[in-house]
DNA sequence: ACAGTGACAACAT
DNA sequence: TATGTTGCCACTG
């Protein structure tokens, strides 16, 4: 079972407008030290751009635990987040900081991560 | 098999 | 408050 896969299924469950942060979908797939790796989960989107058949991921809307967009080693890209987030009503400031308790995705139970985890192996 | 690599997070100054 | 340090762990070559 793919860690990346179980990543990118929660990350479809967040509506638009909020935001959540790596540990606590880490945390919700029961990995509660894997914060890092949900980070490198999300840098890997990229490697499906030409994939037609992969289901888009709102990667915007997850952010660090600070409340924070992450600009380490992405610069460029953490400023079009902000941008994807103002599209969604979401208020980012300058800083790249936002206040996470207004915003925050009330995340998924455990029979919807049980649910979503079981559609995910085949 | 194994060492290197991060879109993290919690602590320590 | 703001940096720096350290533990973390899934993935890759």
């Amino acid at each position: 079972m793919n860690f990346y896969d179980q990543v990118y299924a929660v990350v479809r469950c967040i509506p638009s407008g909020k935001v959540t942060s790596y540990g606590r979908i880490a945390r919700m797939l029961g990995r509660p030290r894997a914060a890092r790796a949900v980070g490198y989960a999300l840098n890997a989107l990229k490697d499906h751009h030409q994939d037609p058949n992969f289901e888009p991921v709102p990667w915007h809307r997850v952010i660090n635990a600070a409340g924070r967009i992450s600009t380490v080693n992405r610069e460029l890209t953490a400023n079009r987040q902000a941008d994807l987030l103002r599209d969604e009503g979401v208020s980012v400031n300058e800083d790249l900081t936002l206040h996470l308790e207004r915003y925050l995705w009330a995340g998924l139970s455990l029979m919807e991560i049980e649910n979503i985890l079981r559609e995910i192996r085949d």
